[in-house]
DNA sequence: CTGCATCCCGCTCGATACTG
DNA sequence: CAGTATCGAGCGGGATGCAG
């Protein structure tokens, strides 16, 4: 296989599932409660139905969520998460706590950078 | 902005730091010490000189990692954690837990489609 | 409403070769 | 020992258009 560590290393494992820009939001949205595929369009902005789509499939063949299809007119599906998806909460919960020590992070450096370099010039070379 | 959530939804902000297809092994190799250069690329196969020091100036440019040079003959570089850096450590843990969890139930995936092929290789690894 | 088919762009990974 | 330079292939994200 062209990745040798795979489904022996959990980090190494994790990050191949974790591939994908939108899976940890997707999956904290499920984990609150189950979702329908247009009301995950409309929780998550600029997300057209393509990616979301791409993103969805592979989240459940990796087998962390469940895809539900009522036979409806119109059409209705559902997404949850499995039991394997539920066990990732904890992971959810660490990544959320540190994600927002980042963005604090963030801020800091940018009102040091902002104070130094105001002007971020974007002139575009007009001739020469 | 290409990246509109960035620094504003701790998801999308966690999400794009630990896009690098070894972040996550590299930031648990160095949450256990400091390393230098090559003691990092003896632990990690597979990963040649150019892959390791991208994703290393990567983690470093997000604030995650210190690299510290010593001048001298030969060369010394040694990389660990900043603050930032330790404080992932929670993730790293509830990752862990989480792949491992993954790794058998690819296991009993495997078992199941796999009842004609006896794969010989099943070495425990815990981690790398 | 919930997708799929197609195409294109950018980016990351990694091989190879070279350096102080 | 700890990198840099360069280049190419491959893949994922997203736009567009169509379908049941």
């Amino acid at each position: 296989m062209e990745n040798d560590l795979f489904g022996i290393c959990p980090f190494v494992t994790t990050q191949k599932i974790l591939t994908g820009k939108w899976t940890l939001l997707i999956m904290h949205c499920l984990s609150e409660r189950t979702l329908r595929f247009n009301e995950l369009q409309r929780t998550l902005p600029s997300l057209t139905s393509t990616t979301l789509t791409k993103q969805l499939r592979m989240l459940e063949d990796h087998g962390l969520i469940i895809r539900t299809v009522y036979n409806q007119i119109p059409p209705r599906v559902e997404y949850s998460l499995s039991d394997l998806g539920k066990n990732f909460k904890p992971v959810l919960d660490e990544l959320e706590i540190w994600g927002n020590q980042y963005i604090e992070f963030l801020k800091n450096k940018n009102q040091i950078s902002d104070q130094t370099n105001d002007d971020t010039n974007k002139n575009e070379m007009t001739s020469f």
